[in-house]
DNA sequence: GTCTATAATTTGATAGAC
DNA sequence: GTCTATCAAATTATAGAC
């Protein structure tokens, strides 16, 4: 990958957590990392480009450092790793989760985006049901799995709107509280 | 209040639920009830003075009908009736609350319609810790009062990008369980 | 209250030189 | 890969006629 995308996707990122897909235009971007926006097209033909590449980017990140944590993390502990690696995308911006935003812009997104940010979930769920207890059925282990994501995806909205981290916290200790092993 | 200020209310809530804030112009709403955006801007002088009117409108219409169904629910049904006027509001376009959007967007909002939607999380939590038992402590009832208000708003959202809105009954189902009177 | 007209800026996107 | 130049359209907003 080259540095210029690297820094085109760093600075999306931070303006569409902040703006959402619609409030973020390719002038910005360029002006942020210092080319023209002319060049952006160069690296993401179409806007929509940029917003699959910056789920799968996101998504990619996010796994390896889940994975990373949960490699020395015991088996009780699975799901409290899952926690703080929300809260550490949190903690960096004060902001939610890129998915968070696009997730409730999914209506009124280009289709490919949606489409990326459904799976970006669908993982998440299947991620979080291996941390739950062996015996439960299928669709019990999805149904916890979506309320557990659910929790946590509202916990950071309502934390940052409130500009108040706790909630978020307060949030977290529920949902281990409720999923203890 | 105007019919044309109330079909523009009605256009802007449907359009910002979709694409947010910054994803809808005063032209597509003016299309959208049949008078030119000039027209538009005579009611509402600026897009935030619209969107600070939008929430204002969605408050008010959301707890007048809440209050109107807890009239008739016996107190232990109280946090039941909050969760379907939630649901109702889901079901109805198949969108999330107007204030989850402007929630996730929240950072990159003017301040007043962010202040807005702040002002109405608030107002939630308060009729939420109503519900809950007599005895909790002040902080112990706001925490819990988060707690819920993060899983209905996560679990519209998670039901919306995933398109399976038995996603969000679930969550209900557990909230209900878990603050069983 | 709504219109025409328009200003001033911004937007997503392309063509073609270097 | 980046640029200049440009397009066609859209955007927020205002002035002033009806």
């Amino acid at each position: 990958m080259s540095e210029t995308v690297d820094s085109l996707q760093d600075a999306a990122e931070i303006a569409m957590r902040s703006r959402g897909y619609h409030g973020v235009s390719f002038r910005e971007l360029a002006d942020d990392v210092g080319i023209k926006s002319a060049s952006v097209h160069y690296h993401f033909p179409q806007k929509e480009d940029l917003a699959v590449a910056l789920v799968a980017r996101y998504a990619e990140t996010f796994f390896a450092d889940l994975d990373k944590r949960a490699g020395s993390a015991s088996s009780s502990q699975l799901l409290r790793t899952f926690c703080d690696v929300y809260r550490s995308a949190l903690e960096r911006s004060e902001r939610a989760c890129l998915c968070g935003m696009f997730g409730a812009e999914s209506c009124g997104l280009p289709k490919p985006v949606a489409n990326a940010v459904g799976a970006f979930f669908e993982a998440n769920m299947v991620w979080i049901g291996r941390t739950l207890p062996k015996g439960l059925a299928p669709r019990t282990r999805r149904t916890r799995s979506a309320q557990i994501l659910a929790a946590l995806q509202g916990g950071m909205m309502i934390a940052t709107t409130l500009k108040d981290l706790s909630l978020f916290d307060d949030v977290v200790k529920r949902v281990l509280a409720d999923n203890a092993a």
